[in-house]
DNA sequence: GGCCATAACTTAGCGCTGTTAAGTTAACGA
DNA sequence: TCGTTAACTTAACAGCGCTAAGTTATGGCC
């Protein structure tokens, strides 16, 4: 909070000017405006620290992104578990699932950017498909279709393919909206809630048997 | 094609030059990847100028991609418009639209990011709502949602909410399986074939009354 | 207590980016 | 023939990610 009077980390104490740089550029990606204003000497400035210091706690630019990404999981993956333990049955699961997930995406765009658009994930080796940050949270998904489909209450349906299916429809309607809100009134953009309530109701009607 | 033997246009002859600008950004844009690899300086090494000279003829780099966006725009509308008129019914119309936008978008990654990922329409001011590119696109199905309500094939709906649901779920096909190649095999990425088709079932499913 | 390995950090700089101010060239109309 | 001006260049600014090399200071060890 004191970059100013920032008193160098002792020999073991490292990881505290890590954890610091990590706060700032999300503290930052959420003040400016998407990742591409968040650079690295300005994270170095707030930290109090200067640019190439960053380069002994993160491989590059992309490898703090990726950890500030693995951080935001964390909270979106509980997130989508409360979501999930709140519902009833299957189809309720789905809907409450895809509703929250367009929650997050709409009430917290820069966060969802890192994770979802910027193929930040993309750039840096993850061993194992579990190992994948947000893997829990999309078999959240796959389960609740899985089940809808063992009892009955669902259409026939490859569970795999048809939670996919409904996750690139509620990561369109996120990635669309966020889009449309920037061309201001030029678009008869409808009202969010309006549009999810849409997607929502074709969703069921499209899965229920 | 021969930048080097390139000679000054001449009075009233600038439109040439900025075709020939517009056409090395498309070139560039399809070779090497995405829209951070094209630089202006290497749009200018291409045409066979000096960086400024651009400047000339575009107010800026977004002024430029625009214009990029706005020709691309013409063929993606053509292409929209003839999937509409192959259709015979609003269902089949909707499916054959979908079809083609996400066809679109899997085989012309670089194209379809300039178009509906990157916000390079919002960056410019576009005084009309038609004057959109894309509009008149976007229209078609509009139009074919509005005539399957009307005709009572398709369950009640406001057309222009359920085309923008649509149009959400397609887009989220779309960005989602870009992003999911570049995870390689981590993630288990359907094929994005088998996930257009559950996708159209699911939205007819979902739309047919 | 003194030494030294090394964690933590800085200084200086490379090559890139978009963009601008100011100067130059050359073609056309009067 | 001359002046206007479209078309273009030269030089430079401020920013970027990143690296090589140098500095500081701290904790363990003899």
């Amino acid at each position: 909070m004191s970059p100013r009077t920032r008193t160098r980390a002792k020999r073991g104490e490292g990881e505290r000017t890590r954890t610091a740089i990590l706060d700032a550029t999300e503290r930052l990606l959420v003040r400016k405006g998407g990742m591409d204003a968040v650079s690295i000497r300005r994270i170095a400035d707030d930290v109090g620290v200067t640019p190439p210091a960053i380069y002994l706690h993160f491989a590059d630019k992309d490898g703090l992104f990726f950890e500030v990404c693995r951080r935001r999981f964390l909270e979106f993956t509980d997130l989508m578990k409360r979501a999930s333990e709140d519902a009833t049955d299957p189809a309720d699961r789905v809907e409450r699932l895809g509703r929250a997930y367009v929650a997050y995406g709409l009430e917290r765009p820069e966060h969802y950017e890192v994770l979802f658009v910027h193929k930040v994930a993309a750039t840096v080796d993850v061993g194992d498909t579990q190992d994948l940050p947000g893997m829990e949270a999309f078999q959240l998904l796959v389960d609740a279709v899985a089940e809808g489909v063992a009892r009955g209450v669902f259409r026939p349906a490859d569970p795999l393919l048809a939670a996919t299916d409904l996750w690139a429809h509620v990561h369109g309607i996120v990635t669309l909206v966020l889009m449309l809100r920037e061309l201001g009134e030029v678009f008869p953009t409808p009202q969010s809630a309006a549009l999810i309530d849409q997607a929502m109701t074709r969703t069921l009607h499209g899965l229920l048997a």
